[in-house]
DNA sequence: TAACTATGGTACAGATCGGTAACATTAGTC
DNA sequence: GACTAATGTTACCGATCTGTACCATAGTTA
């Protein structure tokens, strides 16, 4: 009766797919080991005998999507080699694509901000995905001749984020219909600034005043 | 033995502020009515003669979101009688402040992550306070003579909901640290862009493709 | 004083959850 | 076929959760 996942992949296999399905679906607290279990067409047992616990799951669910996201990385590299503007106007618009996708926006946020437990193991996990992100697309920015890449980098990377998030809490018409236009405006803006010199000072005047809130 | 919350107000408005503070802290699904009972310094009984059900408090801590979040804004707007940009720099302070804050982000968009039940009651007062924040956005932007002001609207709301959920995955070090530097950038290349013209074919070159991924 | 209302306190129902014990069954391997 | 390792099945434990029943108490008003 091998109704929701073929049974010809190991059960492992099986319990890491259905994982990645629901826990995406109805986040973690949204979902019991029991559903998980009966999705990959086999029962608790097997699941804990392969994942110590709930939370090990969890953890390896994200390998997963963190292994996901380094092939689509990866594959975006290798789709224009030697041509950096090309890598950026291609990823803004595969974080166009996922800021629109199924609804349910990053794995990893969305984990981030239901897992409010301040040593969780999948925390570390997340934040050095996401620093490793930026890292890279820090690193895109660069080659392409970006003066100030970092603050380009994190003008991308919160937009793609924010989109990701609005996309959940006003859907898909809104502020994310409008990713990619304010994404190719932004990425002009810094080409443009660029070419009127190295200094670029009109971008950096304000030093960042972070006042926390009480 | 009034330790929490001061027994001077109330029953419903203790409940009210515990659930404000636990809600916030730990999510919906992380802490129970007991707890909110407890901290409010009442018990579960009068809690349910207050509100019927869990979902009823939680859409009634939204409501008291949704007021400060009218308040807030109706003080910024009495802040800068007449001079919109002004208006328009003091809101990304506030948003800075926002992003930093205690860590938590905004409590629409994670309840909007996290309750990923379709038809919930709390999704429509969610997305209906958005859509009135981004309304008002591109207001401001509007007063301010921004030509394509819902585009300057747009890439701010998104700006400011990335930092506020890169907050939580990544820290306060991170994307979330350049919010203030990026934000002024892009306002500065909309105003800019609003000087060569009201035409402004540049931002718009692009039509939006939407491409939803399988 | 009598009646009414709001609240506190306790116990409990019913369900679900994460996790485990014990045993039966299958698949693979020599 | 015999042995072994992996998996399936069932039942259960203890904890927690939402929500309720029942009654006692305090405050207010007529």
């Amino acid at each position: 009766m091998e109704t929701a996942i073929a049974a010809t992949r190991k059960p492992r296999e099986r319990i890491i797919e259905a994982a990645c399905d629901l826990f995406r679906k109805h986040g973690i607290r949204g979902v019991g080991v029991d559903a998980i279990a009966e999705a990959a067409d086999t029962n608790k047992m097997t699941l804990y005998r392969h994942f110590g616990s709930k939370d090990d799951l969890v953890v390896a669910w994200l390998r997963e999507v963190e292994q996901a996201g380094e092939t689509a990385w990866n594959e975006l590299l290798a789709a224009h080699p030697n041509d950096p503007m090309a890598r950026i106007q291609d990823w803004v618009g595969k974080a166009a694509e996922c800021a629109v996708g199924d609804g349910r926006g990053c794995d990893m946020a969305n984990t981030a901000i239901e897992l409010t437990e301040e040593g969780h193991p999948a925390r570390r996990l997340i934040q050095e995905f996401k620093i490793r992100h930026r890292e890279r697309l820090v690193q895109l920015c660069r080659d392409a001749g970006i003066v100030e890449a970092d603050l380009l980098a994190d003008a991308l990377y919160l937009l793609v984020e924010g989109a990701r998030v609005t996309r959940q809490s006003v859907g898909v018409q809104g502020p994310c219909a409008h990713f990619t236009t304010v994404a190719q405006a932004v990425i002009r803006a810094f080409a443009q600034n660029n070419k009127m010199g190295a200094a670029a000072p009109s971008l950096k005047k304000a030093p960042e005043k972070q006042t926390v809130r009480a």
